[in-house]
DNA sequence: TTACAGCCCAA
DNA sequence: TTGGGC
DNA sequence: GTAA
């Protein structure tokens, strides 16, 4: 183990909570070998999980945790066996044992989604706090684990029980010993609900191992963790559906594992920011263990949180997870209904489900019912030396935040679905050794013998895009002739739907891997066919196969019948809406164009809102006659001011494309060297066609171009189309007007004609040649600093000749129509 | 482990 | 600096 | 997610 506390450590810091809790033998020889320094690195680790050992197991009927707040818990813990924090060492030496020997079990049935039943025979050695929490909980435990969905992020929703199966592998334990797992019973509904967070991811990951659900569907949450960048009008909203639930900010849960019991959530440093002062009664009689807590909070909540789907078992039942929406259930149920889990669970559960009223209409204050979980502790429990252990922790994550972290738990999500039918042999090596490596040297011999990875040897200029553009024509001809038709249209929802919850990579890595697949000649129905295909991995292509032997992915069917997605791609219509508003409105609450119009939020820009006013205009396509006749119009206009200007149509126009999204016009005029030059044009061009009634808002202007909206006149429009096609009003266009100067004319024309593939590929070519391509021009010995960060411009190579760039990038010429790709 | 295009505007 | 668009 |  490295000495330097330093990157490695800090990374691997929750690794290391799992190296403990799972004492792995890696884990444990570290500790044996250097135990100074493991222990100095895994402190505070160290010292909860000892307590958590010390409550759980010998000090089981140590009941007290009262209300201590997470300070005095954790105090107490630790007094049993030893006070100081000093004698943690000892307590640790302690521990391990058990620690391993506990770890083992749990390991064993790690991977069977029953293996909670221990834990009610465990329970029940405990002294019943009360008996309404002891029925309740044997109700409720045999539920939980299983196969809970997990959330669709961007690697897939797979249910933890496939997580978990995955996991095998690693060092580190994926969940944690049965007994530990301190959030089982608690389905956490996360705002954002994602995992593109790193941080989040990992909250959500931890939260996992240690028995925390995590569900799609506020309804079916017990607790809701909120980013603690939203504050609490941001996610009123949400909150509001959801009554009786525990809402807290992120520290929360990494705060309750480090502490190993559900902490109470009332505490100060736990409330989301601008949180109304929900009055929380400290329970008078918190009187449960640490265990009981758990269970206490449950028999409280669950009967408010099931207004809507009484009958879905409680938190555990997995898939029946959560419909936020009555409606969807439908989908969603058959989904669960096929993981076919819950049936036992469920008659158990039932019987105390339906006792509680069903129907309750919630009490709407959230703030009363809190569930005062372990310990109603005081706000100010979070005590000095606790607090000094938090804010280590909280430090420590601050500090590496911004950390690639490794997503280790990504693994192949899908394979068992696609399992069932041939290439199993294959699957089958695989799945016992994950090793990716492995694996492709094994596949790819196998397929093609030979060429370890010489698989994907393609000739260096056939990797680019731009050498395999097609027309239009070719284009649609292909998609309904392409064998591959239907596996790309699963792949591309696939895509947008990463493009939804904004992963970006992952989305341009589909649209890639998308792009080859459409080129091929033939039906590729094999994973091994497809991974051998440029920009198709293993992991797509395995989802290949799943497609063409099942016809459908199972996740796809799940993300896109969410309602959330639909609201979530609505949102990111909207101009000016990316990834990152769409997702926090959605936390807010807003569903519909309607509600974003009833009551807009805060934070909506002038831009958003014109896009949400003109969203039906806007996200209607443009005639190419109607771009024609607008072009036309401008360039009337244009004519008058300037008699050398000229304005090309550019964009999908150029490629002769029969209807496209906007218009982008690229003036120019003979002799400029500048944009700077065209300025004054633009500026009377586009006050004239304001005067006009044509131009109808601005966007955005400056330096070289101008963004807007247009309308094309009744006149013109009837000179277009004729008094035979009345329309009722005019459609608001986006058009952008782009100043580029003759010497700039052909870098430009490439940039704005595309499409965007053609393009990146375009650029891509000439960066691997030295070169750089942009809108201005193609340069060349481009001075490149640390990672690629540009230090020299470089030397203009050409830029007023579009056919000349091509020439000099070795690029044969394509015709503006040839560039769909 | 790192890049995946690069630039400009708006707030 | 972030979000967004091109 | 893929490739280098």
């Amino acid at each position: 183990m490295d000495t330097d506390t330093t990157l490695s450590e800090k990374v691997a810091f929750f690794d290391d909570l799992d190296a403990l809790n799972g004492l792995s033998d890696e884990g444990k020889d570290a500790f044996d070998s250097d135990e100074q320094e493991f222990r100095k690195k895994f402190k505070v680790v160290f010292a909860s999980s000892t307590s958590s050992k010390t409550t759980s197991q010998s000090t089981a009927p140590l009941p007290p945790l009262k209300r201590p707040g997470p300070s005095q818990n954790l105090r107490r813990t630790f007094s049993a066996p030893t006070p100081a924090p000093k004698s943690r060492s000892a307590i640790i030496i302690e521990a391990t044992p058990d620690a391993r020997n506990s770890a083992a079990a749990a390991n064993t049935t790690a991977m069977d989604p029953t293996s909670d039943s221990p834990v009610v025979k465990e329970t029940p050695a405990v002294p019943s706090p009360r008996p309404s929490a002891l029925l309740q909980r044997s109700a409720t435990v045999p539920l939980p684990l299983p196969r809970q969905l997990s959330l669709p992020d961007e690697k897939g929703d797979q249910p933890p029980s496939a997580t978990m199966k995955k996991r095998k592998r690693g060092s580190s334990a994926k969940t944690v010993p049965v007994s530990e797992q301190i959030l089982k019973g608690v389905s956490i509904y996360w705002i954002p609900n994602d995992d593109i967070a790193p941080m989040r991811k990992l909250r959500i990951k931890k939260a996992q191992e240690y028995g925390g659900h995590w569900v799609r569907g506020i309804a079916s949450a017990t607790h809701v963790v909120v980013d603690n960048r939203l504050e609490y009008k941001d996610v009123e909203k949400v909150l509001k559906s959801a009554s009786g639930v525990v809402v807290v900010n992120e520290d929360y849960i990494l705060d309750c594992i480090t502490y190993r019991a559900l902490l109470n959530s009332s505490q100060q440093r736990y409330k989301v920011s601008g949180f109304p002062i929900a009055t929380e009664n400290p329970e008078p009689a918190p009187a449960s263990q640490s265990n009981d807590s758990e269970w206490s909070l449950q028999l409280k909540e669950a009967p408010k949180m099931r207004r809507k789907r009484d009958l879905v078992p409680q938190t555990g039942t997995p898939p029946a997870e959560e419909s936020p929406q009555p409606e969807s259930s439908g989908d969603l149920d058959n989904l669960s209904t096929n993981s076919g889990t819950a049936d036992p669970v469920d008659i158990v559960n039932y019987p105390p489900q339906s006792s509680s009223p069903v129907e309750q209409p919630d009490p709407g204050e959230q703030g009363e019912p809190f569930i005062p979980s372990l310990d109603p502790s005081h706000p100010n429990s979070a005590a000095p030396d606790i607090q000094d252990e938090l804010s280590d922790y909280i430090k420590l994550m601050l500090e590496y935040k911004d950390l690639p972290l490794d997503g280790d738990d990504d693994d192949d999500d899908d394979d068992q679905s696609s399992k069932d039918n041939q290439s199993v042999t294959y699957i089958s090596d695989s799945e016992s050794d994950p090793g990716s490596e492995d694996e492709r040297a094994k596949k790819k011999p196998h397929s093609k013998p030979a060429n370890t990875r010489k698989g994907k040897n393609i000739a260096f200029e056939d990797r680019f895009a731009c050498n395999r553009g097609g027309t239009l024509a070719s284009k649609s001809a292909s998609q309904d002739a392409n064998p591959n038709a239907p596996t790309i249209q699963v792949l591309q929802q696939l895509c947008d739907y990463y493009t939804r919850v904004n992963d970006h990579w992952r989305t341009t890595a589909y649209r890639k891997a998308i792009a080859t697949l459409r080129r091929q000649p033939t039906k590729i129905r094999t994973e091994d066919e497809a991974f051998l295909l440029p920009n198709i991995g293993r992991r797509i292509a395995a989802k290949i196969e799943e497609i063409v032997s099942t016809s459908a992915l199972r996740r796809l069917t799940y993300a896109t019948s969410d309602p959330l997605d639909r609201s979530l791609a609505l949102f990111l219509g909207i101009y000016g809406v990316g990834p990152p508003t769409a997702h926090r409105w959605l936390a807010q609450g807003h569903r519909t164009l309607s509600d974003l119009l009833a009551s807009p939020p805060p934070d909506m820009t002038p831009h958003q809102r014109l896009g949400l006013h003109h969203h039906a205009d806007l996200n209607t396509r443009i005639p190419r006659a109607e771009a024609a006749a607008i072009a036309a119009l401008v360039r009337a206009e244009a004519a008058a001011l300037d008699p050398a200007a000229e304005l090309l149509l550019g964009g999908s126009y150029r490629r002769g494309a029969p209807s496209s999204g906007d218009i982008d016009l690229i003036v120019t005029r003979r002799g400029t060297a500048s944009a700077d030059e065209l300025v004054p044009l633009l500026e009377d061009l586009v006050r004239a066609l304001e005067r006009k009634g044509v131009l109808v808002a601005t966007l955005a202007e400056g330096g070289s171009k101008w963004h807007g909206c247009c309308v094309l006149p009744d006149e013109e429009y009837v000179a277009a189309f004729g008094r035979e096609a009345p329309r009722e009003r005019p459609v608001w266009r986006r058009i952008d007007f782009l100043l580029v100067p003759e010497a700039e004319y052909g870098a430009a024309l490439i940039y704005f004609t595309g499409n965007d593939i053609f393009n990146r590929s375009l650029r891509l070519l000439a960066s691997k040649k030295g070169m750089r391509l942009n809108q201005r021009g193609l340069y060349r010995e481009v001075m490149r600093g640390r990672n690629r960060v540009k230090v020299t411009e470089g030397e203009l190579v050409e830029g007023r000749d579009e056919r000349r760039i091509f020439e000099i990038l070795g690029v044969k010429w394509r015709e503006p129509g040839e560039r769909w790709c």
